[in-house]
DNA sequence: GTAGGTGCAAAGATTTTGCAGTGCT
DNA sequence: AGCACTGCAAAATCTTTGCACCTAC
C-alpha cells in the first residue's frame, strides 16, 4: 500500500481534484479493509468521523477510481466492491456458496489473457475479472451449485 | 437450443413447477436473444402477449435458472443478464467502451480454470464468468481504459 | 475570492413482496 | 378442487442528483 498512500494527494491534484479529509478516509478505508462496498466504507469511516455522508463516499470512489487509486470489480448481485491499487493485481474468487471473496495472483490466468488477445483482439482487464464458483469448504460441504433462492450472485 | 426446447416442460415438472405460457414466453425470449436484461425479455414478450408483467418476468428466470434451463452473468454495472443453457458453456466478454457482449468457448478458459482448481480448491462456475476489458475496436479507437463519467461497469 | 466539495433530502432505477384472483393438473 | 402462478401495486434496495453552504487553495 506504500505507493498508494504516500503520493495520494498528487494523484488527485495532477488531475485537478482537491484533497479533502472525506477523500482521505475512504482511500484508508478501501485499503484498510481490502474489500469493501461503499456501505462498508461509510460504516468503517463513522468509527472515527461521524457526519460523513453515503454519497460522499460514491463520489469520493469515482474521482478515487478516475485517478486510479482504487478500482471496483463486480462479486456479482448487484454489489460493487472497491479495493486499492496497491501494485498486485489480482483476480477474485467469488463463492456462491458463503460469498467469501478470495483473491490470487492476476498471472494465474495470464495464459487465458493471452489466448483472449490473440483471439479475439480483445484487451483484458485483469483486476476487473470475477470468478463464481464454489470454494473447497463449500464443495466438501457438499452444498449444490445452485439452490433456491439461496444463489444471491 | 434444441434440449432446451424440446423438454423444457419435463424440466420444470420434474422439479414440482408447472408450465405456464408466461415461462415459455421467458425461455423462448432467452433463447432468441442471446443474452438479455429482465427489460429486455419483457419487451420481447410483451410483443406478442402484451399484459406479462415485469415480476413475472423475474419469478420466471429464477425457477427456469432453478431446473437448469437458463443462467445469469453479471455483465457489470448492476446488469445481470441471462441466456440459454444450450450446451454450449462459454465466458461473456465485455467491452468497457462500447458495452457490446461476447462469448467465447469456455474451454479458453481450462487452463485458468484447472489452476485455480488445482491451487486453491476452487470449481469455478465457467458459465458464470465475466471478463472485463475492451473489444479491438475499441482500442483502436483509442479509448482510454478508464474515463470520467463513462465506465457504467 | 472562487471553484470544487460536502451534507442533506429527494428523485431514480432496479428488484422483491403481499395479496387476491386465475388457471394448470 | 387444490395449490401453484400471475398481475398489480406497494415496499425495499441501491445509487444518483439538486441545491445551499463550506473549504481547500
Amino acid at each position: 500500500m506504500a505507493a498508494a498512500t504516500q503520493a495520494w494527494g498528487e494523484r488527485l491534484r495532477a488531475q485537478g481534484y482537491r484533497i479533502t479529509p472525506q477523500r482521505q478516509f475512504v482511500l484508508e478505508a478501501v485499503i484498510d479493509l481490502g474489500h469493501a462496498t461503499p456501505e462498508e466504507i461509510l460504516a468503517w469511516i463513522q468509527t472515527r468521523s461521524p457526519g460523513v455522508n453515503l454519497s460522499t463516499v460514491y463520489r469520493a470512489l469515482e474521482v478515487l477510481e478516475e485517478v486510479g487509486l482504487v478500482t471496483h470489480a463486480h462479486l456479482g448481485h448487484g454489489a460493487p466492491t472497491y479495493h486499492a491499487v496497491d501494485g498486485e493485481v489480482h483476480v477474485h474468487l467469488v463463492c456462491a456458496g458463503c460469498h467469501d471473496v478470495d483473491s490470487v495472483p492476476a498471472q494465474m490466468a495470464q495464459g487465458f489473457v493471452d489466448a483472449l488477445e490473440r483471439d479475439r483482439g480483445f484487451a483484458t482487464d485483469i483486476g476487473h475479472m470475477t470468478v463464481q464458483g464454489l470454494c473447497r469448504r463449500c464443495q466438501e460441504a457438499g452444498k449444490p451449485t445452485r439452490s433456491r433462492g439461496v444463489d444471491r450472485t
